[in-house]
RNA sequence: GGGGACGUCGUCUAGCUGGUUUAAGACCCCUGACUGUCGAUCAGGUGACCGAGGGUUCGAAUCCCUUCGUCCCCG
């Protein structure tokens, strides 16, 4: 199990690799559909993998609530249990103990939490996400960690950091199975607490290292310089891991800062609320114009919706209320995704990741503001 | 034939011992938002002059009369 740094783009720092694990390689820059509950919500795996997805996430809190430990443990791990035989990574829920639980306590041990589904009281440490992880057999563990919120008081960043550093070193420790183990760095919006994050993660040696506390309410040339700093203090020859991000502008920002992987709930939690994503911006399919537009959402996408339904249609659905619109939008926009990030590859083998990030940005974003002010761009000129 | 109840945004209702109502809410509808996921949620917006007509009053959705309509009960 290894991660192979195959080229480097030469006018960005965007970066080609292969990230082999238990279940099978990782072509990267990648991008894991969110499967909190061991499922991309509406989507069957037969459906993810003919996107050319290649790995999902999973959430180890909610797992762990229900169905619990020991049935997963029963089924033979998370991959017999929910079907899927490539890589799983799985999230350690630090994030869903800090915005989910309530009555929240963390201390040096671990932290204790009521479950947001019963209340019922709850005492994880490091070391028991690390056993639990185990249990579920994911290819890619994540130690558990305090994401603070934003804004955020120096203080508070630091003490958060002090806190994730340690219990990442007992996460490490208490390792004892093949499967592999990210870092997470931390430090806010504060650079030299992130470049400091950076070190002491990187010291104790992950198999890759992920960038954690962003988009947390930040606004994007916040989010953007924060990775673009931090990816400088990562190791170059283990894979970057930007979590929780991002919209399909923040995921090519992010692949020419030298991130590697993605997780993101946008494409398949905007699909479930009507919009879909396209080389022309968000498409909110809900909007009343959609009503008698027979067009495909992209009449150029390869996917089942694209090539079996029309817009109108669509929009009917989600206007009654049915369950097959959210998953025909969740498949163009997972395939949107999966597209994107293949299309990023051959860019960045090609050396040409530079010019296609400039022109997908372009008609991506200059499409959406014709489209919503039903007028150029150029326009606002004008006005001054 | 006799008696009773009710008619308020597209829908369901609140208000109806008259002024604080330039008529409120929910749903629908219309826009946004959504970044380590509740099919959730959040934020805005359009929409009724109170069945119609007349009267009382400084002032009526609120009181009175007429009328139209709907529903119920008794024959």
């Amino acid at each position: 199990m290894s991660f192979v740094l195959i080229k480097k783009d030469p006018k960005t720092k965007a970066r080609l690799g292969m990230l082999s694990t238990a279940h099978g390689d990782i072509e990267t820059p990648t991008f894991m559909p969110v499967g909190t509950q061991a499922t991309v919500k509406t989507l069957s795996n037969q459906d993810l993998i003919d996107s050319g997805i290649q790995v999902i996430l999973s959430n180890t809190y909610h797992l762990y609530l229900r169905p619990g430990e020991d049935i997963i443990k029963r089924a033979g791990g998370l991959h017999k249990f929910c079907g899927w035989d490539k890589p799983i990574l799985t999230d350690s829920g630090g994030f869903q103990v800090f915005s989910l639980a309530t009555l929240m306590k963390v201390s040096d041990k671990g932290v204790g939490f009521s479950s947001h589904l019963d209340g019922s009281k709850h005492f994880l440490t490091p070391e028991d996400v690390i056993r639990l992880q185990s249990s579920l057999g994911s290819d890619i563990m994540m130690p558990l960690d305090e994401c603070v919120e934003y804004p955020c008081t120096k203080d508070r960043a630091a003490e958060a950091l002090k806190l994730t550093t340690g219990w990442a070193k007992r996460s490490k420790d208490a390792v004892k199975s093949k499967q592999l183990l990210f870092g997470i760095i931390q430090g806010s919006t504060y650079m030299d607490l992130r470049k400091e994050a950076a070190e002491r993660i990187r010291e104790i040696g992950f198999d890759g290292y992920a960038i954690g506390g962003v988009s947390v309410g930040e606004c994007e040339e916040l989010i953007y310089e924060i990775v673009d700093n931090t990816t400088n203090y990562m190791p170059a020859d283990k894979p970057r891991y930007l979590m929780g991000v991002g919209t399909p502008p923040d995921f090519l920002e992010a692949v020419s800062m030298g991130v590697d992987m993605f997780d993101c709930v946008v494409p398949t939690r905007n699909a479930r609320s009507g919009t879909a994503f396209t080389k022309e911006g968000k498409l909110p399919l809900r909007n009343r114009g959609f009503c008698d537009d027979f067009k495909p959402i992209d009449p150029e996408c390869g996917c089942y919706t694209c090539k079996s339904h029309n817009r109108a249609y669509i929009r009917h659905l989600f206007n009654t209320d049915e369950i097959l619109g959210l998953r025909l939008v969740s498949l163009h926009n997972i395939y949107f995704y999966a597209k994107l990030i293949q299309v990023s590859r051959e860019a960045i083998r090609e050396n040409r990741f530079s010019e296609f990030k400039k022109e997908f940005l372009q008609k991506y974003c200059f499409t959406t503001i014709r489209r919503r002010y039903n007028h150029s761009p150029l326009a606002f000129s004008d006005w001054s």
